[in-house]
RNA sequence: GUCCCCGUCGUCUAGCCCGGCCUAGGACACCGCCCUUUCACGGCGAUAACACGGGUUCAAAUCCCGUCGGGGACGCCA
C-alpha cells in the first residue's frame, strides 16, 4: 500500500513556545526542519504554539524571531495557535460528542504527587472516566469547572505503533498510557490537542521534533485517530545534552543554551548551524566544514543519529571547542569585504568606530587570528586607538639584549623609517637591513617596534600593521617608546 | 516506580542494517616537532574508544540474550 504522505511534497512544521529565549537545541530543530524542508523541495511552517497564557511573553516571541532570523534561514508560513483557539475546542467538542473524550471535574492541581512516587504512573483520576453523561452533563450546566480528557482505549490489548524515520519500529501497549488532557479547565486547548489539530488542519506531513516527544507520539496517535485523520511521517531526533548528561534546559544551563549568547559572541550564523548539525547527525563522509548548501544536499533523516550529543561547555568556557574552530574555519572562509562589515558592531560595542575602510585595511590582517568575531577588539584595538594602553616598558627589550639595545634598537629604526616608503617590501628590506647593521638577528630587531608600534607583543604580521598605520603615528608610538625606556637605564 | 530510548577515543562522529577489507577511520581539544619577525595559519606526529558478560559463527564493533550505565516521558507545561 503506497503511503498517502510520500507522494506529496513535504510540509514540516517548527513549533516553539514562546516561554523563554530560542535555545540551541529549539535551533537545531528548526535547523533540521529547515533542511529536511529546502532539502526535498517542500514547505516550512512556523507555528507559535502559544496555548499556555501563564508562561508566555511578547518579549520570548521577540526573541525566538530575533534567533531565528539571525539563523539566516527563512519560512513559508506562519501560524500563532492562540489564534485558532475556535478550531482547537470545536475539534475537542468533536471528539467528546464521538465519546471519546470525558469531563473531568477533578480541581486542577488536587491531584500531585500521590500517584508519581510509590504507585507507578498515573493513568487516570478515579470515578471520572466512567461519569455517566447525564451526572457529567449536570454538574458541567451547573458551572462546575472540568478538564476534557481524552478516553485512551485501555483493556483491550491494544498497541499503539507508528514508524519513527529515526527510531524506528515504535510501539506501545494503550493500556499504558495516561488519559491525557485536551482541554484545561479554563477551555484553553492543551499542547497535545492543539499540536495535533493544527498539523492535522495545516496538513503537515512530518513532525521532526525532540527526541523527548518520543513517548507522547502515542497519544498524538490516538488523537489523530479521533480526529479522523491519518498520523503523519515522525522524526525525533537525539536530545542535546549537556556535559553531565541532562537535557539542556534554560533553567538549569542558563544563558550557555541560548542562541544569542552566540550570536552577540561573534558566531557566525552558518558556522553555528554547521555546529548545529554535526550534533546528531553527520554526512557519513570525512566532511566537518559544510556550506549551507552543501548541508541541505546532505541531510536526509536516515543519517540522523539515535545517541543524544553532549554540547560540551563549562563554566569558564560557554563555547564548544569544535563549534569554535568551525566558526574560525567560516571566519577564514568569508571575503574580506564580507567580514568586514560584520566586525563593525563588536568594535562599536567596545567604543572604536573605525570608518569601513580602516576597517577593510586592518580585516585581513586579523581574519586568521581571530575565533570569534568578538575577538577582533583585542586583535586590532590598536589600530584604532589615539593613545596606546599603557604597557610595561621591558616588553620592549629583545631576546638576549637589554634596555639599552632596546634603546639603539628604536633609534635606528626612527632614522630608517623617517625615509623609507611605508609599503610592505620596503620596510622589510630597510628594517632587515637596519637590524644586519646593528648585528642583530631580525626578530631582535623587529621584536621592539612591534611592541613600540601595537604595545604588545603578539600583534599581527610587522610591516603589513606599520603599513596600515602610516608613518606618523609608527613614529610617534616608537618615540614613546623610546622615552618610556630611558626610564629603565637611569 | 512504570513505560520508551540510547551506549565506538575526553567531545562530535565513520563503521553496525548487508558479520571478515577494523592491528576501528576522520575531526575538535591536548601534547610534541616543522614553517616563521611575534601571534596565528599551514604541515607532520603522538596519546586516546568498540560499557560488561554470555551466546551464534571458521570469524562479531557489527547478529541474539542478559547485566550495568545514561537519558527521556509519565502536568489542566510545551
Amino acid at each position: 500500500m503506497p503511503d498517502p504522505s510520500a507522494a506529496k511534497t513535504p510540509r514540516v512544521r517548527f513549533a516553539p513556545s514562546p516561554t523563554g529565549y530560542l535555545h540551541v537545541g529549539g535551533a537545531r530543530t528548526f535547523i533540521f526542519n529547515w533542511l529536511y524542508a529546502r532539502h526535498n523541495h517542500g514547505t516550512l511552517v512556523l507555528r507559535l504554539d502559544d496555548t499556555d497564557l501563564e508562561r508566555n511573553t511578547e518579549a520570548s516571541v521577540q526573541s525566538i524571531f530575533s534567533g531565528l532570523r539571525w539563523l539566516g534561514l527563512s519560512w513559508d508560513e506562519e501560524y500563532k495557535q492562540s489564534e485558532r483557539l475556535a478550531l482547537h475546542r470545536r475539534q475537542a467538542e468533536a471528539i467528546f460528542a464521538k465519546g471519546l473524550a470525558y469531563r473531568d471535574f477533578t480541581p486542577a492541581h488536587a491531584d500531585s504527587g500521590e500517584h508519581s512516587s510509590s504507585q507507578g504512573a498515573w493513568l487516570f483520576n478515579p470515578g471520572m472516566r466512567e461519569l455517566s453523561l447525564e451526572e457529567s452533563d449536570r454538574r458541567a450546566a451547573s458551572g462546575e469547572p472540568f478538564a476534557l480528557r481524552y478516553r485512551v482505549p485501555r483493556g483491550q490489548g491494544r498497541t499503539l505503533r507508528f514508524t519513527d524515520a529515526v527510531y524506528g519500529e515504535q510501539s506501545k501497549l494503550a493500556d499504558e498510557v495516561e488519559d491525557f488532557a485536551l482541554l484545561r479547565s479554563d477551555s484553553m486547548p492543551t499542547y497535545h490537542l492543539a499540536s495535533c489539530v493544527d498539523d492535522a488542519d495545516l496538513r503537515i506531513t512530518h513532525i521532526i521534533r525532540g527526541q523527548d516527544h518520543l513517548t507522547n507520539t502515542f497519544k498524538h496517535l490516538a488523537l489523530f485517530e479521533a480526529l479522523g485523520v491519518q498520523p503523519p511521517q515522525f522524526a525525533h531526533v537525539p536530545l542535546l545534552v549537556a556535559p553531565d548528561g541532562a537535557k539542556l534546559s534554560k533553567r538549569r544551563h542558563g544563558p550557555v543554551v541560548s542562541v544569542t549568547t552566540y550570536r552577540d559572541a561573534g558566531f557566525l550564523p552558518q558556522a553555528f548551524v554547521n555546529f548545529l548539525c554535526l550534533l546528531g547527525w553527520s554526512p557519513k563522509d570525512d566532511r566537518e566544514f559544510l556550506t549551507l548548501d552543501e548541508l541541505t544536499a546532505a541531510f536526509t533523516l536516515e543519517a540522523v543519529n539515535r545517541a543524544n550529543a553532549v554540547v560540551n561547555f563549562t563554566e569558564d568556557d560557554p563555547f564548544d571547542p569544535k563549534a569554535v574552530w568551525l566558526n574560525a574555519e567560516h571566519i577564514r572562509a568569508l571575503a574580506v569585504d564580507e567580514l568586514s562589515p560584520r566586525l563593525q558592531p563588536f568594535f562599536a560595542a567596545a567604543g572604536l568606530h573605525p570608518s569601513p575602510e580602516e576597517l577593510l585595511a586592518v580585516t585581513p590582517l586579523i581574519r586568521e587570528r581571530i575565533k570569534l568575531l568578538r575577538d577582533a577588539v583585542s586583535a586590532a584595538d590598536f589600530f584604532f586607538l589615539p593613545q596606546l594602553a599603557p604597557y610595561d616598558p621591558a616588553e620592549l627589550i629583545p631576546q638576549k639584549g637589554d634596555a639599552a639595545l632596546a634603546i639603539r634598537v628604536l633609534q635606528t629604526a626612527l632614522e630608517v623609517l623617517a625615509t623609507t616608503s611605508f609599503d610592505h617590501d620596503s620596510l622589510d628590506h630597510a628594517l632587515r637591513q637596519a637590524a644586519q647593521s646593528l648585528g642583530l638577528k631580525a626578530g631582535q630587531m623587529f621584536q621592539p617596534i612591534r611592541v613600540a608600534v601595537c604595545g604588545r607583543k603578539n600583534a599581527p604580521p610587522l610591516f603589513e600593521t606599520m603599513a596600515v598605520l602610516g608613518r606618523d603615528l609608527c613614529l610617534a608610538r616608537i618615540r614613546q617608546a623610546e622615552a618610556s625606556l630611558q626610564s629603565l637605564v637611569s
